[in-house]
DNA sequence: AAACAGTTAATTACACACAATTAACTATAT
DNA sequence: ATATAGTTAATTGTGTGTAATTAACTGTTT
């Protein structure tokens, strides 16, 4: 008998050659990060297991790097429950992200090479591009394109990993500010200011560029939290 | 027939009253970052299991968060191994830990309550006496106390848990960087300037205090594993 | 009517079993 | 003697079963 697949809130990426919980973990985490899975919703192992017909034990594991990575908390004898999204949080993430941020340029300035700052050009102008496509998913991959770029060209494994997790985080938020249209033609500005003081490996200009571009993020998100608050509050 | 329990190397603290998946990830972590487990060492779900007299699968989850963490890494179907220690990826972490300090400071200067600082104060010297000690453990002890509580002064919780988790990574070099004798006086020292810089809310002084402090870690824990390249290379 | 106790349903925590894949060892052929 | 193929042992990956605990609901008592 064909399971019909309820709901496909959760689908699985079956085309990725991975372990089982490793394609349950990245199903999830892209479910929770996108909003499908919403704050304080149950994680409850058979029911998700029917939805992505696997067992319970990659869902088990999976759970456990979520819970890891801070995207689900455990509640004893209860199972998870995806962690909440407060401002306080999201100033949390967002001020050490800053700081990480501000130190790969740092880095970036010191040692890309020639090629890797050719590349970023690249990016940079495909990101303009996006911009003008209005286009928020295209415009969310070309900003993660350029700012991947500039974080692999610091050669420190450890900070790349670090920073994907916690720009990782911002994305729960990043689908509501990349819509806030004034603000486009500021982020084109914003990064083509990192981009030039890399470029001329001038770290005062480039950390002043990049302080100013997460300030802004920051400022877009809070104002959209709080008027999505708004909207919730009854 | 009564399991003999063949080697105590990891020893389960039934005290706590945790799920065994954190019992057992808890045992591990502590294995791994005091040096009882080697780099490169397989770690085998059933001889584990044996080992600690649990089933295999609160191993498997505790691995699965240890892989997160970065303590082990996995090879597909042949399982987990302890991860490698070399001087780069150490370096790679104390870059991270130092960007990350030198913002919690700053935080601290400008968050930390009077009763806080007076809390630091008391560690501070609490320090001053465990280096008179000579014993490692009791300086390390006195050391994380010290640094958790500007962390906490920052009251972000974010950052807490990221310098926790990069703190312990470099415990795995620590124990060795504890015995270098010439160091303990400086230690002294460098805390008392980290001390001042926040007690007087001078985010200047306290920021060059805190690099020159993990500078002085770095090169030292490099010396050591220099000298034990030395030591085991034939 | 409200509160408390008892019972039932649901869900995790843990253990175990089986299948699939890899690695090592042996035997045979060139 | 060496290389290759076949076989076996060992280990992970995944599925399933069982016990224990929690939460909710119902019935009874004050």
């Amino acid at each position: 008998m064909e399971e019909p697949l309820k709901d496909d809130l959760i689908r699985v990426e079956l085309s990725e050659f991975l372990p089982l919980r490793d394609v349950v973990f990245n199903a999830l985490r892209k479910a929770i990060l996108t909003g499908r899975l919403k704050p304080g919703e149950r994680l409850m192992e058979v029911h998700l297991g029917e939805q992505m017909g696997v067992s319970r034990t990659p869902i088990r594991e999976a759970i456990r790097k979520l819970e890891l990575e801070g995207l689900v908390v455990m509640v004893p004898r209860r199972g998870a429950e995806v962690a909440g999204m407060t401002v306080k949080s999201m100033q949390d993430v967002l001020e050490v992200r800053r700081s990480l941020d501000v130190l790969s340029v740092e880095l970036a300035c010191d040692r890309m090479s020639e090629t890797e700052l050719e590349r970023l050009r690249e990016a940079g102008n495909k990101f303009t591009q996006a911009i003008k496509t209005g286009n928020a998913a295209v415009m969310a991959e070309a900003d993660v394109v350029f700012h991947d770029i500039i974080v692999a060209g610091t050669g420190n494994l450890r900070l790349q990993q670090l920073l994907n997790n916690l720009a990782e985080q911002i994305y729960r938020y990043r689908f509501v500010y990349l819509q806030d249209d004034i603000r486009h033609e500021l982020l084109v500005d914003e990064h083509e200011a990192v981009y030039h003081g890399i470029r001329n490996r001038n770290k005062i200009a480039a950390v002043e560029a990049v302080r100013i571009h997460i300030d802004n993020q920051e400022q877009s998100i809070i104002r959209h939290i709080e008027a999505e608050k708004f909207r919730t509050e009854e």
